[in-house]
Parts: C-alpha cells; structure tokens; sequence
DNA sequence: ATAGATTGTGGGTAGTTGTGGGTAATAATC
DNA sequence: GATTATTACCCACAACTACCCACAATCTAT
C-alpha cells in the first residue's frame, strides 16, 4: 500500500555537496504524481528553511496569483515576495537537485540537512536553525491550539 | 520538465552593457511560447521599474483598453499612461533586450540590476530602489494579507 | 547469510549562458 | 551632401551548469 500521491512526511538527514546538490528522499520521489515530470519548486519558506513543492501544486499557487491585480499595491508586493525566489528543478539521475546560492545562504545551510515531509512541501533544514526554532516554539501555551481543534481532528 | 508557459519566477542579477542592453534569464526565454517570436514589451511599472510582458500577454492587455470608452476622463488617463511608454522589443542572439533610455530613467537603473518573475510579467530593477521598497512595504500591517489569505492557499 | 538491487555521495566533461566589444547599416544633424 | 550618432548584427571568451559515469553504503529478498 502506497501513500496519499504528493503528500510527504517523514524526517531524513542528508548532506549537501560541495556544489549545492542535495537528495530528495526516495520515498519522497516515489510519491511525486508523474505529471510533476520529476521536477519540484523551491523556493524560501516562512521559516529560516527551503520550501519544496511537486511542480503541479505550485502551479495551482501561481494560477491563483495571475488573477491579482497589479494596480494593488499589496497585490504586488504579495507576489513579488511569493514567487522572487521560486525556482523550478528537475532532480538528475541520482534524485538530487541543485540548490540555488540565494536559498542555500537563506536557510543558512551546511553541510548536514534536514529534510521533513510536511504534508503538501518538504522543507529542508539547517538541523541547528531548526533546534533553535523548536526551543521557541516550545513556549507556545497549549491553548493556542485550541482554534485549530475546531479545523482538525486527529 | 518546465514549468507554464509565459509564466516567470525567480531573481537574478544581471548588468546592463554600455550600450543600454540586458540580459533576459535564459529561464525566461524559455518560458515564452513561441507565438511570441522573441518578443516582449517594455513599459513603465507601477513601482519605479520596468514591466517586460510577452508580447501576445501585452496584446491581451490592449484588447481589454480597447473597451474602456474614452467618454470617461479616467479611463483616458489610465490608457494614456498605460500605453504611453510600451515599447516592443526582439531580443538579440545572445539573449539581450536594448532598453529605451525613457525606461533608464525613469526606473532609475545602473549597471547593476535585478530582474524578477512575476509570473505574468518581469521586473527590472535598480536594486538599490527595491530595498526601499521592501523597507516601506514592512510596515505593511499584516492584516493587509489576511484578505489575501482567503483567496491563496500556500 | 549472501547476492542483487537500490540509494546516497563524489567528481569530470561538454555544452550553455552572461558579458564585452567590433563592424556594418541606418538614421539624424548640420 | 558630408559627418556624426545610433542601431542592428556579429564574434569571442570566461564562468557556470547540466549531464554523465563511478563507487560505496544500505536495503531487499531468497
């Protein structure tokens, strides 16, 4: 039995090499619909970390986007800030793609990586960053997740 | 495996030449249909940039003015402005567009720039100009997304 | 437990891309 | 009409990227 299509979870470690490859988990690969053609978005997250989307959800966010208009200024800016630092790859042969300098600096990556299935993306961690962001996050009060449990159960 | 047509994402930093010339991302002219023949139009942005559209977008924008009766006094203004500085323009063998010193000017530019996709258009900038910006739009309360939010799910 | 397949990591090479400048054709100016 | 400025087209080169192959580690199945 395979998993939901597109849908990614799980925690895999892998290093980046000296030309700013990174592999994408097979599992993750394998549960990429065809019609991506083995080719991910990445782009900043809202975290210090790279987000990852098959090629096909990150088409929907863009068609969404082609119906704001430029004579907003907050539409504007909303989409420059969206898509400034999408870029679309194909992963090669050995199922690695190429970072770009811009997200690698960003994400403030090394060597060592994280990578985490979140549902819809993946997200690729700095394993220290993402301690840090844990560490804070801890003091979240527990009530805050009680707006979420009227959307999810689980 | 690419991504839609005449759709643009991404930054890069490009020079413009002695002789008012840039580079479009070779990312970008793959990205034009080809209905286009390597063409785009060049206008003034609504921001202190250039706008670049593949020239059947732009075509699709001047049917749309073409509605607007000139009986209204705004309606002539915005298509005034609108049209008054497009310019189109075939890119050369290697990839380059000549750019109007009108355009120079106005948004500004040097010999450093940054070209971004916006997914139905590219923007030109003097990158010192877009830091502004982006200073500026940080103030941005961030319930100015919230009506955005309904409409994107990212 | 062992053989075979798969997966993660490293590096080399050929082609592409960005940038500069040169020359001929065209347009503008006096 | 002659001279100058501008534009369009051409070539050259360095830096980068995409693609290829190799191999070791891990996993799978018999």
């Amino acid at each position: 039995m395979t998993a939901n299509l597109n849908t990614f979870t799980g925690e895999f470690s892998y290093t980046i090499d000296a030309k700013g490859r990174v592999n994408i988990p097979a599992k993750f690969r394998k549960a990429l619909s065809a019609d991506n053609e083995d080719t991910f978005v990445i782009t900043r997250g809202m975290d210090p970390c790279v987000w990852v989307y098959p090629i096909v959800v990150w088409q929907n966010i863009e068609n969404d986007l082609k119906n704001l208009s430029s004579l907003s200024a907050i539409n504007r800016t909303f989409v420059r800030n969206t898509v400034r630092y999408a870029t679309p790859l194909t992963y090669d042969v050995q199922g690695r793609i190429q970072l770009t300098t811009n997200l690698i600096n960003y994400a403030e990556l090394d060597k060592k990586t994280l990578i985490i299935g979140m549902v819809s993306k993946i997200e690729i961690w700095n394993p220290d960053r993402l301690k840090e962001i844990d560490k804070k996050n801890m003091k979240i009060d527990s009530t805050a997740y009680d707006d979420l449990a009227e959307k999810i159960i689980i």
